[in-house]
DNA sequence: CCAATAACCTTTTTT
DNA sequence: AGGTTATTGG
């Protein structure tokens, strides 16, 4: 028996309709992703066979999450459905058909973001294309991709376009090399297929014939070769299914453009349904959110509303400081925590992921466990990169961006010189870098040059045997021994500790792969990391809070979250600010951000920010206004403190300066002898400006727990005070105003002494036990 | 010819 | 602050 989730009426008359075209355009936490996933159900239980079924979902995230629930939903009935993201779908696709295409063959190398932009600079390099045209290119050939034209049609189209000659030129050497390399980038996965699709009908026709039901998820952030696409898949059929919310695309950047929906009602003419009623949020995260995505000028009207709950008040923060900011949010997180909120039902969200930085150093200071996505990039790590290479290289040996990557990692003696002698006679001889290296006999070079060349050739040789008889991981562990891949990290330092670390949690990776995915080849993980650039987190871990960029949030909801640094020039980003369509996308990511948040939101932001190495003041974000939230007008400067929040939520409500000193003295492990009689005006650059010295570790996957040690030790290096011993952490107190709290933090610097004591509905205050009325009621 | 060091430049979001 | 490139030293 399929379980269905419960739907209402309108919800489970689209999810019966199977038959024919039809465009869902409803706003966020309206329940798109529940309708698509039942509708997917309903078809197998109906008889429709999976194979003839197939979801494109935008994140693997979002796939992994949809292919349990329908597994789960359906009893297992779902095997052989096919859910997977554009990307994917196509790289797989290709993996059996790539060799109608001359010059390719079924190894190629899918090129992520770096490697693509390793190649362009290598190109603009070999073509000698001054630095102001160099700059443009990686634009234009993106643009040119996007709109699914190769260099001639670019051309046609751009004529008018200064030094479009040599850009061009370099759109066309660059498909070169990456033909050359047996490659292909993120963008040839679609354009490939396309062709493919075009130049042979007959495979067109097998898929259309399989793929008889289509759905696509966040349709509106879809690209016109990705409509093209469907296009000629589902015109055979014209059973599509299509959902979408205009008001949260957010990838156009990436050459996504609603008019894919114009399009798809042209050409298709769906039966077009609107869902309104937000089944997600209280009624006050809704209106917020209404209230914002009104000033977008160039949208089709449509209102949230839900019958949820109104719930708490959207609370706005102005923090002083980027670390006072983290401070509160952790503080925050602390206290939810606490309540027996669920950590996984609390989510920190950005615009910027630079700005998690502060937030992980807190979090880690609170000993709150918190998991990243769209944050650190685990297979950005030069080590990782530099093993991923090496794999790659054995794997597609035509890739010759891989040879020329790590010939000399570990240092080998072999340097630019050499590297271009190599490369020259490849490009004259036409063979890949890896078989003239192992024919090294051959080379005419230097002996010493050549020794050189010889250890690495054999290293290729024996690599290309063991290939052939290990299993993947055993292979894995094989290349980084003999190669010396993790000896290169043999000092003490805490760096080379950590790319150790990072190497051996590669090799697990790829042991897990193997395992949850029977006769997976090394090409088949290759191609999913680089598909993923995320390292997938096991489930094993404790319950953590996420900290996401918002794009990577895209269709998650957790109960409570954080939006950070609304900010001008941040939030929204300064390249957006003069450009009327980029501000619009940047208040859609706010809308996106804010339809996140199940029970309460949180924003915040910090009236100065140390960011890209310079101390900033800052303007507060206009979607804050644009929110109808009221902010109190006071100027910054001076040290006064009190700042309200919309609700009140007066976190510091005690001299900041002060405040300020106590969390100086913890990061800096020792305390600083001003606090006294420098009182009030000792803000000075110096002082403010440090930052603590020891690295952050992202807890994106096990271990380092080394940091948490030394900022605990850090922690217990603040002087306590030896008056108000008995205000401690769980004691109950009585505050004349704000009546029975319970104390959840106490702190102290110099002098003075806080505690942060939870009132229940009132809220949170940190009031200095100096001044403030309190009595001990419980201990 | 290669490796280490000093100056320099550029900061968004991700399949 | 961090990564990349130009310069110098070996
Ligand atoms: N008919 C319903 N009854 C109760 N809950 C519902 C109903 N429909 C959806 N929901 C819930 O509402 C929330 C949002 O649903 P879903 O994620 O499918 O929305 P969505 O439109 O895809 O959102 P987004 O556009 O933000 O990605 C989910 O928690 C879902 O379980």
């Amino acid at each position: 028996m399929t379980k269905f989730d419960d739907l209402n009426s309108i919800q489970q008359e689209i999810v019966q309709n199977t038959e024919g075209a039809y465009l869902i355009s409803a706003g966020a936490g309206s329940g798109k992703t529940r309708v698509l996933t039942n509708r997917v159900c309903y078809l197998i239980d109906k008889g429709v066979s999976p194979e003839n079924i197939l979801a494109i979902t935008f994140t693997n995230k979002a796939t992994k999450e949809m292919q349990e629930r329908v597994t789960r939903m359906t009893d297992g009935k779902a095997f052989g459905l096919t859910i997977k993201t554009f990307h994917s779908f196509c790289a797989g696709i290709l993996r059996e058909f790539i060799y109608k295409f001359d010059g390719f063959d079924k190894n190629f190398s899918v090129y992520d973001d770096s490697n693509q932009k390793a190649l362009l600079k290598k190109v603009i390099n070999d073509l000698k294309v001054s630095d102001d045209i160099a700059k443009k290119c990686e634009y234009h050939i993106s643009s040119a991709k996007n709109l699914g034209l190769d260099p001639d049609e670019y051309l046609k189209d751009n004529r008018y376009e200064p030094n479009i000659d040599t850009i061009v030129s370099v759109y066309r050497e660059y498909q070169t090399q990456l033909k050359n390399n047996n490659a292909l980038d993120f963008d040839d996965l679609l354009l490939k297929t396309l062709e493919l699709f075009h130049d042979f009908p007959s495979i067109l026709e097998y898929f259309q014939e399989k793929y008889k039901y289509i759905h696509v998820d966040e349709f509106q952030d879809t690209n016109l070769v990705q409509y093209k696409i469907l296009y000629m898949l589902g015109i055979k059929y014209k059973n599509l299914f299509v959902v979408g919310d205009e008001d949260q695309c957010i990838y156009t950047w990436r050459g996504a453009n609603i008019t894919n929906i114009k399009m798809f009602i042209e050409d298709f003419k769906p039966k077009v349904y609107k869902l309104e009623q937000n089944y997600r949020s209280t009624k006050n995260i809704i209106s917020r959110a209404n209230l914002l995505i009104k000033n977008n000028i160039s949208r089709i009207d449509k209102t949230l509303f839900t019958e949820n709950d109104d719930g708490d008040e959207v609370s706005f923060k102005e923090c002083y400081d980027e670390k006072e900011e983290a401070e509160y949010v952790a503080n925050q997180v602390y206290i939810l925590k606490s309540r027996g909120v669920d950590p996984r039902e609390i989510g920190i969200l950005m615009r910027i992921s630079s700005l998690s930085r502060n937030i992980e150093e807190k979090l880690l200071n609170y000993n709150i466990p918190y998991v990243t996505s769209g944050i650190f990039k685990f297979f950005d790590r030069l080590e990782v990169k530099n093993v991923l290479a090496y794999l790659s290289m054995v794997v597609n040996p035509k890739d010759n961006a891989n040879v020329i990557r790590i010939i000399n990692v570990p240092k080998r003696g072999i340097g630019q010189t050499t590297i271009d002698k190599l490369e020259s006679i490849s490009r004259e001889t036409g063979s890949p870098l890896t078989e003239i290296i192992e024919n090294f006999r051959e080379l005419d070079v230097s002996a010493t040059i050549k020794n050189k060349i010889a250890d690495f050739g054999n290293l290729i040789v024996k690599f290309n045997e063991e290939y052939k008889k290990k299993s993947m991981s055993d292979f894995a562990e094989f290349v980084i021994n003999e190669a010396g891949l993790k000896d290169m990290y043999n000092s003490k330092s805490e760096e080379d500790l950590d790319r150790k670390l990072n190497i051996e949690q590669l090799i697990s990776s790829i042991k897990d792969f193997e395992y949850e995915n029977e006769n997976a080849t090394l090409i088949d993980y290759l191609e999913s990391v680089t598909l993923q650039s995320s390292l997938e987190k096991k489930d094993d871990n404790e319950p953590s809070i996420s900290i996401s960029t918002i794009h990577a949030s895209k269709g998650l909801e957790f109960d409570y979250v954080f939006l950070i640094g609304l900010e001008e020039g941040k939030f929204p980003l300064s390249r957006a600010l003069d450009n009327a369509d980029e501000l619009e996308e940047e208040r859609r990511l706010m809308y996106v951000g804010i339809t996140r948040a199940k029970k309460k939101l949180y924003i915040t932001r910090a009236k100065s920010r140390f960011l890209y190495g310079r101390r900033e003041d800052t303007i507060c974000s206009r979607f804050i206004e644009e929110m109808g939230i009221k902010v109190p007008k006071r100027q910054f400067g001076g040290f006064s403190s009190d700042y309200d929040d919309f609700v009140s939520n007066d976190y510091y409500s005690n001299n900041y300066k002060s405040n300020y000193n106590a969390h100086s003295n913890y990061s800096n492990g020792y305390s600083n002898n001003y606090g006294k009689s420098s009182f009030g005006n000792n803000l000075s650059k110096s002082n403010y400006s440090f930052d603590s010295s020891y690295s952050t570790k992202k807890q994106e996957f096990g271990g380092s727990s080394n940091n948490l040690n030394k900022l605990q030790s850090m922690n217990s290096k603040v002087s306590s005070s030896k008056k108000f011993d008995d205000f401690k952490v769980g004691v109950q107190v009585f505050h004349t105003k704000f009546g029975v709290g319970t104390i959840i933090k106490r702190e102290d610097a110099e002098g003075n002494n806080y505690v942060s004591v939870d009132f229940g509905k009132i809220g949170v205050k940190t009031l200095s036990l100096n001044f403030a009325p309190l009595q001990i009621l419980k201990k």
